[in-house]
DNA sequence: GATGAATGAGCATTCATTCAT
DNA sequence: TATGAATGAATGCTCATTCAT
């Protein structure tokens, strides 16, 4: 439905750039260009609408996280990979990432069943669960290996958005090798 | 001032609870225990008062950090003080971590001057700057580390606070040994 | 048409349950299973809607009121027939009675013109009047007279609804004795 | 309160003119002469300040119709004392007449519980009942003869206010008369 | 005729802020 | 200092009505 996307992308753009309460139904509609009562054919409520948001791009992250991700490959350069693609998928996508972060730091955030809200984490489990059932990896929890891991890609990219030390390639690559050194076996 | 102190915990504690749009001025008066004309003897606005609350617990993490760190000690030592430090007091002050958390990902964040935001990294910046210096840790961009590190602390609160792997002694002590052979020389 | 019964049956019903107000047309069309436009081709508005299904439910009370009136026999049996036609239909009737008093209670009974709405009692100032000429009633004001003697059956109506007092037919014979007393010779 | 009887007079005036739907809060906020917000220090809800004007009203009409009743004078007097009583106060004051009525008609009238609202007949109840004992009145019951009675009363004001035949007082007389000779033994 | 997506004016209600006391 | 009644602009949401299909 092309006016339901358009009022997702209009959300997505105001609620990162204003926050979540600084963001007006009628200028959602003004950004989308329907009527405000439109949005109501589309979503239950405001509320509906930044839940609906959240899931869609919390679904689009872990589906972007293993793009490419190649089993034949040695690991090392797989998680090499995860990070990239995770980073790229970040830093190009900004609005989306500040938007889930936003999210994810709100009380609002305890609307979403605790289960649902652990899945995020879940391919990223997986994929350290392989790296240490393979002795790659250390043999700890892979709950919290998975939560550092990526909490390292979200360090590396605010530090990036903060415009406090751009990341080029080479500052990246010594990001994904910090981090590899912590968890590798 | 005993009541501005007052004033400031009802806001600590609702907006932890509610969010920053869901916690009314009159809600923090009435939790506070004073008129909702006496917040405004205290403080020009709702966005100064919600600022003033960030900066106090901002500048209160920064002292606590650094506490009982001794550079007599082995540099290990020291870096494991730090990390437990911040643990500590994060999972024993809940509303604390919610709260800079809530404000530092969310839009308002930028009413905040760039250096001034910069600067809550500073004391762990120079922390692990003397690890460099000492040979200790990896020769990379100290504020790149500060940044892993301090990130590092809050996956392992968040991890503890979702509930789904509390955090016992021998488990914390993983991810501080996972987080040293990260920056470790 | 059959749609167009079904509007009206189903705005009937609502209205009595929810109130005008709180009976969006909407609502009317799913619970007539047709769309929201197709209202507007059985009708001008919500307003014309309503007055409609009044104008409606109020001939058909006038229509209900003489069934089985038979001038041969006696005027005080005639009375008693017109006073349990109409308690009949109404107790049978409950939404119908409901929306016509309603209706008739609400600053919208001003919509329709003074004249078609002093017709209602027409058919039973005819009837009393009737009464009247033959020496069975007071000679008192036909106009008034009628007033009192339909108010009796709503009052008798809304009591036996209100459940307080279930109306067995002894008690409806004591109803009508009570209002024969009072207009008779 | 100055300001909450203004709002409450508001509020009956307009409602009584456009009907509860057709009355916005902002209306009743412009003809009290207060702000909109006002209105929501000394009422819950447009619900609970209709609901609150609905009680207030009909614990005035239980006030006066019993006025001036003596118990010395012959039961007849004060019969035809209660009927006029409520006929005088209901023309004088049309808009709280003419509220009551729509109130009570409209489906809203069920968010009283019953039996708060079977209480408004309670006073009638009991005056008929001491008719009925002391054998001035038919022996049926008093629950009965006082709907019909309050219902003749609200007869005759209705035709009254209809303009189709004012109420001069011989015309009342006659009502109160023909009602008096439907319950008196 | 029939549909239902779309419209946008209108409504009840909230809430940051002011100010007379 | 402190109070809390009062303000009124702003918000989320509803709903009668229209119109392209």
């Amino acid at each position: 439905m092309d006016k339901k996307t358009a009022i997702l992308e209009a959300t997505l753009e105001l609620i990162t750039k204003n926050g979540f309460h600084a963001t007006p139904m009628s200028m959602v509609a003004q950004h989308a260009k329907v009527a405000a009562g439109t949005i109501y054919h589309y979503f239950d409520s405001k509320e509906q609408l930044i839940d609906e948001l959240y899931a869609l791009h919390r679904d689009k992250v872990a589906s972007v996280m293993l793009q490419g991700d190649d089993s034949s490959k040695p690991y090392k350069d797989r998680f090499r990979q995860v990070f990239s693609n995770l980073f790229a998928y970040y830093t190009q996508n900004t609005d989306q990432f500040l938007f889930i972060e936003q999210y994810a730091n709100s009380p609002i955030m305890n609307r979403i069943p605790r289960e649902e809200s652990a899945s995020f984490y879940q391919p990223l489990i997986e994929f350290v669960r392989k790296g240490i059932h393979t002795g790659q990896l250390k043999d700890i929890s892979a709950k919290l290996m998975a939560r550092l891991v990526y909490g390292n890609i979200v360090s590396v990219v605010k530090l990036h958005l903060s415009g406090d030390l751009p990341m080029e390639n080479a500052l990246l690559q010594t990001a994904i090798a910090t981090t590899w050194d912590g968890v590798r076996q």
